[in-house]
DNA sequence: AGATTGACGTCTC
DNA sequence: TGAGACGCCAATC
């Protein structure tokens, strides 16, 4: 196997995964997490590979505002809605509603 | 090897 | 107040 590298994605994954049922997260909350700050984009990025994973629940992922921006990558447009609401996360307008009360902050729940 | 893109975020006009 | 442009970092073509 070649040398380990450091694999964001994988990074990004590890994150996605400690998502409990019924909260969400930003891009921008993980990749400051890992440490990316404004690398919001890659954990976007990463998300679209992690979408092949079975334990990444991407679709609790959304951006700053609580918006279904990744909707549009799922299997149907309303996948992701779905999901979330079947979790207990209310959406309106394709975007969370109460997002703060739902939001789930690594850095405060992983206790760094 | 270089140029472009991307499920974002923040600043500026 | 609203809209537009720029910046970040890595992966992909």
């Amino acid at each position: 196997m070649p040398k380990e590298k450091p694999n964001y994605f994988d990074l990004v994954y590890q994150v996605v995964r400690e998502i409990p049922t019924g909260r969400a997260t930003s891009y921008g909350a993980i990749a400051h997490y890992l440490g990316l700050k404004s690398g919001a984009r890659m954990v976007g990025y990463a998300m679209n590979a992690a979408h092949a994973l079975p334990d990444v629940p991407a679709h609790r992922v959304v951006n700053r505002l609580g918006m279904l921006t990744g909707r549009h990558h799922f299997s149907t447009p309303t996948a992701m809605q779905e999901a979330l609401e079947s979790e207990g996360v209310k959406i309106e307008n394709d975007q969370i509603k109460d997002f703060d009360k739902v939001f789930w902050d690594p850095e405060t729940e992983l206790s760094i």
